[in-house]
DNA sequence: AAGTAAAGATACCGTAAGGTATTTAAACAT
DNA sequence: ATGTTTAAATACCTTACGGTATCTTTACTT
């Protein structure tokens, strides 16, 4: 039984948990070998080194992350949900996330931004696009008169993401959910005052 | 010119840096010799091992952190000036920093919570300490009736912590001091707002 | 000035890392 | 059924890692 597609696309999921959880540098090749029970010789036919490997499982977690995010945000009618939307997204990260080891832009971020080049520079994309997400979702309420037109909208982006990725930070070496809960209950006070 | 004391400080010194540039595991004996110009002889003679230094060097990492801030904590007479010190201690990260690669707090973190007890330790460690310090100054703030009685100073506490250390992510990653510096800003918004 | 204890340099060891060349085995085409 | 392609396994190479044992040098003691 043998699907290579398949196979690229367990590499692909173990390794991105992998490098999500120990570190890209962290993790070694028979980390993954053992993770999939695939051997050197699979993973070298489908990715050129180890490089090639991190980037394409952070581009896939950055994917998925922003997907699920964008998608639950889409399909969301108003702005009031739209938010509640990224409040219970961030909020799940400990509870069932999408894929282990927390965030996957704080992690990339952290790790690569003194060393790796290419991986900060993904980690880079991956912050303009959870930025733009949110910027969207502020600049259409705006538009729609449902949040007050003072806003600040550039610094309520940062405000939130900030006080989202701190608060998963804290979550996550504290273990337990106490800082992210408290972290999204202000952040919806916040909300509240910003809504007309 | 030997001095054995002054040659522990500087490994200290230099691999602290280090591994808060590049990561823990992802320095090596090698990096450390080569940014003091001393020999694995002399690390091993002040060190058990690597993982013996890495404590240290954290160790170190936070009581500098710490020491610094709450040192200039104690001198601020008033609440208004103490939450003035937090802001530009965290401000002065990129500009100026007491040591290099940001916030060993969250950089320990982010790297130690899912694969090194020790160092997860120490982490969680210094955020108590770290909650602590701010915890005070809100609490003797809310006893001198200088900020509202119901202030959820648990919250605030998390909530300041996530916000600055998600602002300092972010602006390591676009290095520039926009996300800190709004950051900040709004922190001083809701600091008015609890105040009398 | 000679001897001693300790600081630090040197040389070396075993292991695990990333990577490659080659072989085996599975799927497909004819 | 056979041959061909290519996915995946195996075996091996080089290098860099953490660590240790030993040697050299410095500073201090008397």
């Amino acid at each position: 039984m043998r699907n290579p597609e398949q196979t690229k696309a367990t590499i692909l999921k173990e390794s991105a948990n992998l490098f999500n959880t120990k570190g890209y540098k962290a993790t070694s090749l028979s980390d993954i070998t053992q993770a999939t029970g695939l051997t050197k010789g699979a993973i070298y036919k489908h990715f050129n080194n180890k490089e090639d490997l991190e980037q394409q499982a952070l581009r896939s977690l950055g994917r998925t992350m922003l997907d699920l995010l964008g998608k639950e945000i889409k399909l969301a009618k108003n702005y009031e949900s739209k938010m509640e939307v990224v409040f219970t997204f961030f909020e799940n990260y400990l509870l069932n996330p999408p894929y282990q080891g927390g965030c996957p832009l704080m992690n990339s971020a952290v790790e690569s931004d003194d060393t790796n080049p290419v991986l900060r520079q993904q980690s880079f994309g991956m912050l303009v696009n959870l930025k733009s997400s949110l910027r969207r979702v502020f600049e259409n309420a705006k538009r729609r008169n449902q949040i007050k037109s003072d806003t600040d909208i550039e610094q309520m982006v940062y405000v939130f993401i900030a006080t989202l990725e701190g608060g998963i930070m804290m979550s996550k070496l504290e273990r337990n959910n106490d800082a992210i809960s408290n972290c999204i209950a202000y952040l919806k006070e916040i909300n509240k005052g910003l809504m007309i």
